[in-house]
RNA sequence: GCUGGGAUGGUAGAGUGGUCAAAUACAUCAGACUGUAAAUCUGACGCCCUUGCGGCUACGUAGGUUCAAAUCCUACUCCCAGCA
């Protein structure tokens, strides 16, 4: 892959389309990502349960790691100091890592559905306020357990009650211009992370892509709260978009640092901005045209999929903005998807995805498979309503009527879980705790959305996407 | 054989007169999960009924006391510990 010398970094070929949907090839300084493509997702530097050589053999060709949290810990010095991410977690093909905008959504602001008016977010924000109030409700509680002899009946009444309460409507990340303070989740302690800061952390990880920092807002949002958002979100990118020239201009003067070859500096790294504006078509648009007069090498769409978003709505979405997109370069769709949803936004000219749904599905014990829930028993206990549709569906391992079950997750899937091992006994590792379970799974439904996008990369090159496409969809859309 | 302790829902184990169909945990059966605070979370879990401050059957067995018993009394069965 690193092979593909007649393109330099950063550069995106369009090799081939057939209506909206694309086939081309990303350089980085990891070597090249053909598109489509979906990328793990390994959080901490590691995609859960998963070897990273297990990763690869499914097919990935790029994961993606989290700036806040690796800033948490280890720390982005820690990680430079070790070599930098690949070298950290011994992953030498590309890596994404994402600015840590979308944990002030899911570690704060969007941790509840913001529907009542209480709602700070929609009111202007009182945030400190609040978060005076919770601090002594915290400090009462701490201290209750020496002196809890005298008076159990506190816990249950006003006290405890009054804890629930702050705890559902305070959010845990204060959104500023500046940028965004927030609470660890590991520790309580304080921290901000600006859009400077970001992409600084984000260049000592030397990922070979990196994002902009962003802020993803809640679904659904008002409208006028989408737009200020929005806005806030493209000066943050012109303020990334300094940084990150900064640090390229830093490390060119410094020969300092005797860098293993696999290490990226800050101009090795590509930067992709964030399309945002909600479910409103007008700010979709907006900011679709702000992020691309910015001449990044790559373009993302953030915040499609933050709640109860029905599928019409996210590609309606992307219907919007991709009419403003340049063909020459990449197209990122954050935090997507499952099988269909890989389909759809396909067809709609997406080049690449990210989600944590494979692993996370997989570690919980759901699987994706094109048959019915069949097995050999059909129906054997109660009411089992055996949906089956013939389509395809997602599937919890762990019941019962896959106890007996001796074939594959998928007939005909050619992953390495379902090559060697029965649901029957996936089902019993599951149901025993067994870890090898999680990764089983977790094998399985990366490698399927994988050669979802290798299916229909390769049908695109072949001028047939239509066809394929449309015979996925009837497979997968239930 | 004697002495003491104990028998509770699939399991372990709370509960010692009413608010107990019975805490809790586990097990079981389902559901959810979309830029990972997630190997997590939610629900069901005696039987019947669509529902309910619903009906029925339940705390080793059989009787009894009481308006009322898993809880008190009697006998029996079995289990455990110690002593013979």
């Amino acid at each position: 892959m690193r092979g593909m010398t007649n393109m330099k970094k950063g550069e995106y070929k369009l090799i081939a389309s057939d209506g909206n949907a694309r086939a081309g090839v990303l350089q980085t300084a990891h070597g090249a990502i053909e598109t489509p493509v979906f990328m793990p997702v390994g959080t901490k530097a590691s995609v859960k349960s998963l070897d990273p050589s297990v990763v690869k053999r499914a097919g990935s060709q790029i994961i993606l790691a989290n700036t806040y949290h690796l800033y948490l810990s280890p720390g982005a010095d820690l990680i430079s100091k070790m070599g930098g991410l690949h070298n950290f977690m011994h992953w030498e093909n590309p890596i994404l890592t994402d600015s840590g905008g979308f944990q002030v959504f899911s570690l704060g602001a969007g941790k509840k559905s913001r529907s009542s008016k209480s709602d700070p977010l929609r009111q202007g924000y009182e945030g400190q306020e609040i978060r005076n109030l919770k601090q002594g409700v915290i400090l009462a509680n701490e201290v209750r357990p020496e002196s809890n002899k005298q008076d159990e009946s506190l816990k249950d009444s006003g006290q405890a009650r009054m804890t629930d309460y702050v705890n559902d409507i305070i959010p845990e990340a204060k959104i500023t211009e500046e940028g965004v303070e927030f609470r660890s989740h590991r520790d309580g302690s304080l921290h901000t992370i600006t859009p400077e800061k970001s992409i600084e952390i984000q260049t000592k990880l030397g990922a070979d892509i990196i994002m902009a920092f962003d802020e993803c807002p809640p679904y659904p949002s008002t409208r006028e709260y989408y737009k200020e958002s929005m806005e806030r979100t493209h000066r943050w990118l012109l303020r990334c978009i300094a940084e990150k020239a900064e640090l390229e201009h830093l490390s060119s003067l410094s020969d300092l640092r005797n860098l293993s070859y696999s290490q990226n500096t800050a101009k090795d790294q590509l930067l992709f901005g964030i399309i945002q504006g909600g479910m409103f078509n007008d700010l979709r648009q907006e900011s679709a045209k702000f992020i691309v007069k910015q001449n990044l090498p790559g373009i993302a769409i953030g915040g499609v999929a933050n709640g109860g978003e029905s599928r019409e709505l996210m590609m309606n979405q992307i219907e919007w903005i991709t009419p403003h997109l340049p063909s020459e370069k990449p197209r990122y769709l954050m935090g997507i998807g499952t099988p269909i949803d890989l389909i759809e936004f396909i067809s709609r000219g997406i080049d690449m995805f990210d989600c944590v749904l494979p692993t996370r599905l997989g570690r919980n014990g759901a699987f994706w498979t094109v048959e019915g829930a069949g097995g050999r028993q059909q129906g054997a206990g109660s009411g089992a309503p055996a949906r089956q549709t013939g389509a395809g569906k997602r599937i919890q391992i762990k019941n019962a009527q896959f106890t007996e079950d001796p074939n594959p997750l998928m007939q005909g899937c050619d992953c390495s879980t379902c090559k060697r091992f029965s649901r029957a006994y996936i089902h019993h590792l599951f149901i025993e705790d067994e870890p090898l379970g999680m990764q089983l799974l977790s094998i399985h439904n990366i490698h399927l959305l994988i050669s979802i996008t290798k299916v229909l990369r390769e049908s695109i090159l072949n001028k047939n996407f239509t066809a394929v496409s449309q015979n996925l969809r009837q497979i997968w859309l239930s």
